[in-house]
DNA sequence: CAAATATACATAAGATTCTTATGTATAAAG
DNA sequence: CTTTATACATAAGAATCTTATGTATATTTG
């Protein structure tokens, strides 16, 4: 993710994550096209970010890889396994939890 | 910090700045009480994080350093230079936007 | 009073996660 | 036909952290 800065760290895998639970399958390059719709245009997902991520996210067994031909392209469609499903939910809680903190230690508890 | 994840990557520095926007002056085993006392005990700013940050942030000139004696002890109180002023406004609003792009993703607009 | 804990700094090795650059290949558009 | 879009991948290097270790003084506790 280029966004500036390194504050993305760490949360590209919950983001993978929560697309995919969204979305049932979904293939690299359609997930860096849809983070940048999703941010309209503020978040740039970089390859060498996110193929590292999706094969270790596939290598942890969270996703399931299948292979399909669209006419002479090849597309590797990943989805959520069981176990990547529940992991969905822990990451979803756990980033929440981090952004209460984040608020809370920098005073950021939004003008509503 | 030690919470849990590497959410943490990044946001350390404006917290070190925040903090010191809102103290004048304060030392790191000073800084380490506080994070935990301001996140009840939830985040722990680790020594091996915390030292190398605030060298930093004085070698870019955004923190000036006084040495000062309490009884035998050393302390290094650091404090925010002009341009450490300047520059926490800049992050401060950086994290708050980040945080905007996060909810919008992730879909976890508050349930408020 | 001795031992353990708290205060106070620091750095080094290793892990993780990213950026930037590069490579391969097909398809569509100009 | 050349550029842009689609689609994957990896490697070198940077940044930031964790974990471990080191030094030294002060205070508390058994």
């Amino acid at each position: 993710m280029k966004q500036s800065n390194q504050l993305f760290k760490g949360s590209l895998t919950t983001i993978l994550l929560k697309l995919l639970s969204e979305h049932d399958k979904m293939y690299g390059y359609e997930i860096t096209k849809k983070v940048m719709e999703l941010s309209d245009g503020k978040m740039v997902l970089t390859e060498g970010a996110l193929y590292p991520s999706l094969h270790k996210l596939e290598a942890d067994g969270l996703l399931e890889v299948k292979m399909e031909n669209i006419g002479n392209r090849n597309r590797k469609y990943y989805s959520l396994t069981k176990q990547g499903k529940k992991e969905t939910g822990n990451k979803l809680k756990e980033i929440a939890a981090f952004i209460e903190q984040m608020q809370q230690i920098l005073n950021l508890k939004p003008s509503l």
